[in-house]
DNA sequence: TGTACATCAGTGAACGCGCGTTCACTGATGTAC
DNA sequence: TGTACATCAGTGAACGCGCGTTCACTGATGTAC
């Protein structure tokens, strides 16, 4: 086994990947040190050679799971620029409903991450901006009124999508919330 | 003190009223036996003549966080029928982001819902169905399809502005979502 | 280029702590007569 | 109505367990000469 300054960029990814799907999968405070060095196949006492305490590990891991959420949604239609259309459908799809743990970390985790510390909420804030002002760009517009307007329904729908235990009408919390979106004047 | 059978009732109760202020604050996971008892000011011991598990404890402060969401906000307005335009104020004011401990339990606990096991969220499907249901009867229509959307657009705004962290561009949130949500055909 | 040594990534045992749950006990409550 | 006793709500000690964190150690890595 190799103990080289590259592997441990590599162990430290390997670490914060597994982390970032398991806090969307179970949230933030799922996140546990020895669970998670153990899903990057290496014990819990080396976790300290890594990050500080389990608090920094959790922001750091939130930070992972929101650029991975944005890569994921970027690869799911790899043209270069999106139009809004698609982009609303693909975030109020069954696959992303479905698919938490690669999904939106901001859907994923805005609850939690509402009762967070300062940091913590600082670091989503500025990932929903970015969404936001993705959305905008995508609609044309100069202001981003209608933009803040179709991230708080796609992450409504999602979140509720999920909870509601019949498929049908899970599905059609997703549909409507779309429809709608996309007759937005 | 007395250990009656009516003081037993009222113990529970109180143990409830205090479990679902802390879940609706800190999350579902949150609640923890003892400190739940000692908030109602009882000792952990006494906690199984009251609930089978700490899992049965919890669906149970959901549902009481629940229903205390929805007095809650029918206290806000006593008026016999509330408009949905004052329906979509209340819910998206200021005091209701800033009073999660009191507030709608749906937008707190709908992220924590839905990775939770199958009971759980049914227990607060049954109660999203029933804000869509007085949303639609607010406005008037057959259909609960614009009911959805704003339904979906409220929760994930009160989401959101809860978690942003600059005190105008939470607000902003809120009333632009709630602006929409007046002026929907 | 080769050797000697300091560095440091990862290991695994150990710690103190809070947790959910159990249980023997206490003493007031409520009921049978 | 009053007494005797069974019931049972609440207490507090105890349990086993998983957690975050610390630390002495190992052995490969990387560097100084």
């Amino acid at each position: 086994m190799g103990h080289s300054q590259a592997e441990k960029a590599k162990n430290r990814d390997r670490i914060l990947n597994k982390a970032a799907a398991q806090i969307r999968d179970h949230g933030l405070q799922s996140l546990s040190v020895g669970k998670a060095m153990g899903a990057a196949r290496l014990t819990h006492g080396g976790f300290y050679g890594h990050f500080p305490s389990r608090a920094d590990f959790l922001v750091a891991a939130l930070k992972h799971a929101l650029l991975a959420g944005e890569a994921h949604a970027r690869a799911a239609a790899p043209e270069k620029k999106r139009s809004f259309a698609q982009m609303v459908k693909s975030y109020l799809s069954r696959a992303h409903r479905d698919g938490r743990k690669t999904g939106c970390a901001i859907a994923a985790l805005a609850g939690d991450a509402g009762r967070a510390d300062v940091e913590t909420r600082r670091v989503m804030a500025e990932h929903i901006e970015a969404f936001v002002a993705q959305i905008a760009d995508a609609r044309g517009e100069g202001s981003d009124e209608k933009a803040i307007v179709a991230v708080s329904a796609m992450v409504g729908a999602l979140t509720l999508s999920r909870v509601i235990t019949d498929p049908k009408r899970a599905d059609a919390f997703l549909r409507i919330t779309g429809e709608h979106l996309l007759t937005m004047a």
